[in-house]
DNA sequence: GCACAAATGAAAATGATTTTCATTTCCATA
DNA sequence: TATGGAAATGAAAATCATTTTCATTTGTGC
């Protein structure tokens, strides 16, 4: 069994919010670390095992993955040229706390995005 | 384009909850339909953009799907037994419609879902 | 019947993820 | 310092859902 890959932990800090395996590859290998593709994927495994970081989805099913406990925030995106916002949940966490906390549900984390068009488009 | 298949419908329908594309093929497979995957995906795609139809993700990363009232609403998912709560977004819609203002978007949308363990998980 | 657009589906392509398997790196102990 | 085995590594192949391609079929109006 492969152990958690500090490096690849390294990679998450690094990269802010949410990284897909593929992404934190490429991301090494520009910067010339030496990690095969296969490895950095059962690095995130075992990070996520050992509730190191979080994993979920895109809206295509590729799996992201992300620090926990690292502040998080939320995007606000344009359909048009894509420009992605990062902003604050402010409402939204107490929302998922008392949602979760009233059908019992425990270890809760949530998405939250918003897209439109931005003045530019 | 393809058109919003009856017969996808009215599986999803006998289906019950959700199923995924690939489910959806066999079971019509198995009922004697002569259908080809392709056209499953397109109908489901079509379904979808017309809103008769949810999709979301299995922990694999599989889309499923389900037909919805059509009403916006939002999720709460198990992460261990996949069952899904549809839930009210409240406070969100408010946020999304504040943070979209804030920066000027237009045509506005948004996703929220909160995941976690059920109780029996 | 005829032409033309939409629908269909088989097969190939795509892309993420997993598996296989041979090799390399660690590490404890002789 | 050897040495033997366990864990880690990664290249390449396999897997599997999904999408694309493209040739064929179906449906509809004229």
């Amino acid at each position: 069994m492969s152990r958690s890959n500090p490096r690849v932990v390294s990679v998450l800090e690094r990269a802010g919010g949410f990284a897909s395996a593929q992404e934190v590859y490429r991301l090494m290998q520009r910067e010339g670390e030496s990690i095969g593709l296969t490895t950095v994927y059962r690095s995130l495994q075992s990070l996520v095992n050992d509730k190191i970081v979080d994993v979920l989805r895109r809206e295509d099913g590729e799996a992201i993955y992300r620090l926990c406990g690292g502040a998080h925030h939320h995007h606000l995106v344009c359909k048009g040229c894509g420009e992605t916002i990062e902003i604050e949940g402010g409402a939204i966490e107490k929302w998922a706390k008392t949602m979760a906390e009233e059908f019992g549900f425990r270890d809760v984390g949530h998405t939250a995005e918003i897209f439109g068009l931005c003045p530019k488009c």
